[in-house]
DNA sequence: ACAGTTTCCCGTAAATGC
DNA sequence: TGCATTTACGGGAAACTG
């Protein structure tokens, strides 16, 4: 009997965590004042349990964590549901708690300030437990289960740095309820925490992480180093601190590249196009012997909200060649050209000069529109021509060369790839863009 | 005595309309769940009174309106508050009411879809009132005011529409509460509507609107007359109905162009710099016999959103000359690139030709840089050369010229102007433009 | 099905709090 | 004062509702 009574304890659980949107990719991370779902269920069918209505009540905090400091919250909205059979696909009971909301509870005494472990918001860790009670027989059993920790963020500018919380909890913490993790969080392997990370593009889009990728990534944390794998990397590195001459961390940078990708480019990343994660040495080392007009695409080191640059190799008459990029292109480019057209029609314009088109092959010998072309805006603009009164027009990107360029003498091999400003010199600069419309 | 009761009783006003932000252009207008801010105030100075507090209590539709098909709403936050001397500069009794908020009071009974008159919700004009009570020596005076009529809409969407309603109500409606003002709405002069369009303008920016501006807005709405200060307007064609081949109104289509000059060239257009509302006959009138590079700027007819052109005229060597314009610039753009620099910079490019700088005077002829070379962006950027690695690129518009341009014969002059399509042969459409980058 | 209307929510900016 | 956090809300889109 008292088997019975813990097999029924054990299988009243959360099937589906807590969650702002239905498909979020980003679990366990809620914000106030917007709406999330949860749904409980119990695993086990007992027909007879049918009889009495199960009434769920979903309650955040109840067993309130570590006072100090802690902000604290009420669940807003229909909190208290009957379990029912519909809503489950695979029969059985459960509930699903929609259109829920959490609000803070102001609480005049003990701010945030306390001396006691401060945590920022988005380590703070809370729980959305569930209680019922089921008659069966004479039986009369309470039961009760929880989510695993939720963070709790009042504006989507906090998402990422939750998400963060979430995704270490998980990859780190065995247990399932340690509201005090992030106190003192664990350090995380590189073999771990690289698994992660391509799980999160994986997970987000139709490709993950390929070794390659990974270990760029990994020297950058790092440093140059043979194998990554049983390097430790701390919370902090991870997600608090800043990269070196940067104003955000490793994290936030990567997660702003996830972002780009999704929202602009998602089908050239799944078709493997994007090498992406390279250092510039390497890229570097990739380019020099392919063909002249072979380029590769590449993420941007140094910008917050992710951002893509190609990288082509020119080869002179004098045999000396040339390693040139474009400065990165974001989401204010993207958001009026698509990736695919600024490759398809970048030039680089010389003063006084016909235009040049430097990109041909995709790394490594992809013809260009052989690789682009299936996502190449249909010309059918032809059609609309009679119609159109105007000099049609398209935003472009440009610079211009200038009529001195820095001399070849210049350009070093190798210089110190993760310290953009140093490796200046590898580049000519091209001078000014100039505006022009027809 | 009564005398003194009823100047009393007229003393007491609304300084403040009604407002969602202190400076707004557009009083009377109120989103619900968004604050907005009020102030009664009592015009008399009785220093008696300020012995006794004298409470103010704001309600919205007291006298409640047609109860058919009206929404109900309430007000939330500090609908109740004793009046003060320091809110008000000027001395005397006043409250400043802020952080008010109107909630739809969603009813059972009636929805909107009733048989009587059925008016948008942008057309439902709704009452704020205020009361209080004054005692002075002997006296108890009940008091009460409100505010003129405003429209309460539910998104930023509405704002214009809502805003048409009380700028139709101010100009045509002489008494102050007049509920069913959009039940019949009266017509109005073209003289009354081009006065207060202009003032639209010169209240939202620093320029108001010329005569051949406004004889341009009247020949779009009325077609073309000797004299438009009689012609007659109605509501509906000035809000409600779209333009010809247009899916917006009139007021609208003027409003996305206000937007967009305070958005993004209120300078220019403060300097007068913009002609803007010119139609492409007149346009052509004017540039026809300007030196070729002679240019000016023109607000499109057909964008909701507000969009800006530019046209030039070029003299050919034998003897004809071509009119030509560009596709207008949007905000997608202008978030991009300002409108100086398009200016500054726009280039015809022909492929596998050098580029032309076809913008050279501004109408009549003044040099282009002198006019808008106050607000060219300063080139400082050569001090940062050194420090980039990479070909710094700009967003730039461009078309391109086809190999083949349309027979010089297709050239008409004079083709009616307010039918865009059918003017397209007065261009030589110059083909698609291309996307480029360095 | 649909149009008018409201709700929802991201992302930026401003306000608030410590 | 500066930083962390929350609030406000414009604008695009989804959801609602007769």
């Amino acid at each position: 009997k008292t088997l019975l009574t813990n097999l029924i304890k054990s299988a009243f659980v959360v099937e589906n965590q807590p969650c702002m949107a239905p498909q979020s990719k980003m679990p366990l991370v809620l914000k106030t004042s917007s709406q999330f779902s949860v749904k409980p269920r119990l695993l086990v069918k007992l027909p007879e349990v049918a009889n009495h209505l199960m009434k769920v009540k979903a309650c955040i905090d109840k067993s309130s964590p570590n006072g100090k400091g802690y902000r604290k919250f009420n669940i807003l909205g229909t909190n208290e549901k009957a379990m029912n059979m519909t809503d489950s696909k695979f029969g059985g009971l459960c509930v699903d708690f929609r259109h829920l909301q959490l609000k803070e509870q102001k609480s005049v005494i003990g701010g945030k300030g306390s001396n006691e472990t401060s945590l920022v918001v988005t380590e703070e860790l809370h729980l959305i437990s569930f209680e019922t009670e089921l008659v069966y027989q004479d039986l009369i059993l309470k039961l009760e289960t929880s989510s695993l920790p939720v963070v709790v963020i009042s504006n989507a500018s906090q998402l990422l740095s939750g998400w963060a919380s979430v995704v270490w909890y998980n990859m780190l913490c065995s247990d399932v309820q340690n509201m005090t993790f992030f106190s003192n969080p664990p350090t995380a392997l590189w073999s771990q925490l690289s698994e992660t990370l391509s799980w999160q593009f994986s997970s987000n889009t139709k490709r993950h992480l390929d070794t390659d990728q990974l270990d760029m990534l990994a020297e950058k944390l790092f440093g140059p180093q043979e194998n990554y794998a049983d390097c430790y990397i701390t919370w902090a590195k991870f997600s608090k601190e800043n990269l070196p001459r940067q104003n955000f961390s490793f994290w936030l940078w990567l997660q702003g590249i996830l972002d780009l990708i999704k929202k602009y480019f998602e089908n050239i990343w799944n078709d493997g196009l994007i090498i992406g994660f390279v250092s510039k040495k390497r890229e570097r080392k990739l380019l020099k012997h392919m063909q002249s007009g072979t380029f590769l695409l590449r993420f941007s080191e140094s910008s917050k909200d992710g951002g893509i640059t190609f990288t082509w190799v020119e080869h002179l008459p004098n045999g000396e060649y040339k390693i040139r990029s474009v400065e990165p292109y974001t989401k204010g480019h993207l958001t009026n050209i698509p990736l695919s057209e600024i490759v398809r029609f970048y030039k680089v314009m010389a003063e006084e000069n016909v235009p040049e088109h430097p990109l041909l092959y995709l790394y490594p010998n992809i013809p260009k529109d052989e690789a682009f072309g299936k996502y190449y805006l249909d010309s059918d603009a032809d059609v609309q021509l009679k119609h159109n009164k105007y000099l049609r027009t398209r935003l472009i990107v440009v610079s211009e060369r200038p009529s001195t360029e820095i001399p070849p003498a210049m350009i070093e091999e190798g210089l110190v790839d993760d310290l953009p400003m140093l490796s200046a010199t590898c580049f000519d600069y091209l001078g000014f863009s100039q505006l022009s419309t027809t």
